[in-house]
DNA sequence: TTTGCATGCAAAG
DNA sequence: TTTGCCTGCAAAC
């Protein structure tokens, strides 16, 4: 279940092992199949990710286009990028927990990584490696929607909320659609954009950062959290939120993105220091200000965090610190 | 062992 | 507004 971050993270992983290269593409559980054909025997000339949506470009000027949804997945086996992540846990396998985040690995740079070495890496809700030494290409495991294969690169997509092949003005067509990302679109320019956007609106804040179309990437751990470091309401409606308030919700995504994708993990308690912030760390289902505490004293204040409805989605917040 | 939930969207009704 | 996706995980039994 990604976030923008994750999306980054994958799209990375197509620009380092199969742009460039010649791909067949399938779909071993059949749904696809079609839009499986037109692709095959291409080669693969660009990988980009906007916000939570993928875009692979292949040389004959069509594009893959892929949301991962909630219970979507990518697993690369093969020759793929074992990044600092997942080598900082050494030999021994990675701890999961149940957001997909390595347990006691901190910080590294996908820039420190190594050669490519012989792996199986799953990305999406989770990423962690697997054990297995198998043949290659593996044995597609459950519905495989696609496979996407150079000669040493398996990389098979499952449980896709979207998969479409789409012509280059419907790449553009669906990326007009999407807020500014901060990966995508950089500088004041997509600031301002998204700064313009909620300023007008009288739609909560809490909603309208989970709104793609006005800003892409964020979900529903991240929203909470920013509101939080903001020590924002969330139902404040976004034309009453000072403009500086709205820029400093901005330059905290262009953050928290950035340290997404560069460590795998959803850190935003970055603010806590110290012995506090490894204990929160290495906590299983507890490394977050408010997200998923309900009921929890708010690390700052004491109050139980409270949990609601919002939007068709649950929401937490402490209801003093964002009064 | 079974049940229910989950970082999200799109299509159906 | 409801359903489907179709999985992994943790909690409940």
């Amino acid at each position: 279940m990604p976030e923008g971050h994750s999306v980054h993270r994958i799209a990375r992983q197509f620009g380092l092992h199969f742009v460039g290269r010649r791909v067949s593409a399938s779909s071993p559980q059949g749904r696809f199949a079609a839009g499986a054909a037109r692709l095959d025997g291409h080669e693969m000339v660009d990988a980009k990710a906007v916000g939570k949506q993928m875009f692979l470009e292949f040389d004959h000027h069509l594009w893959l286009r892929v949301h991962l949804g909630m219970y979507g997945a990518w697993d690369f086996a093969g020759d793929i990028t074992a990044d600092a992540t997942i080598a900082s846990a050494g030999g021994r396998m990675g701890q999961t927990n149940q957001h997909g985040t390595v347990v006691g690995a901190h910080e590294d740079s996908l820039s420190s990584i190594g050669a490519p070495r012989r792996a199986r890496l799953r990305m999406a809700e989770q990423e962690k490696l697997g054990a297995s030494v198998e043949s290659f290409p593996p044995e597609p495991v459950g519905a495989v929607r696609v496979r996407l294969l150079t000669d040493v690169t398996c990389a098979d997509l499952r449980g896709p909320t979207a998969c479409d092949v789409l012509t280059p003005d419907e790449v553009l067509a669906v990326i007009a659609k999407l807020g500014p990302d901060p990966l995508v679109d950089k500088g004041k320019k997509a600031e301002d954009r998204f700064t313009a956007t909620v300023v007008k609106k009288p739609t909560p804040i809490g909603l309208l950062l989970m709104d793609q179309s006005v800003v892409s990437g964020i979900g529903n751990v991240y929203r909470a959290e920013m509101l939080f470091r903001a020590r924002l309401n969330p139902h404040t409606p976004g034309r009453n939120v000072p403009e500086e308030v709205v820029r400093g919700l901005w330059r905290d995504w262009v953050k928290l993105l950035r340290i997404g994708v560069k460590t795998g993990q959803m850190l935003t308690m970055d603010g806590l220091r110290g012995a506090r912030y490894e204990a929160a760390l290495a906590s299983r289902d507890d490394r977050h200000w408010v997200y998923h505490r309900t009921g929890k004293p708010c690390r700052v204040c004491g109050t139980p965090i409270v949990m609601e409805e919002f939007g068709g989605r649950k929401l937490y917040w402490c209801p003093v610190d964002q009064a």
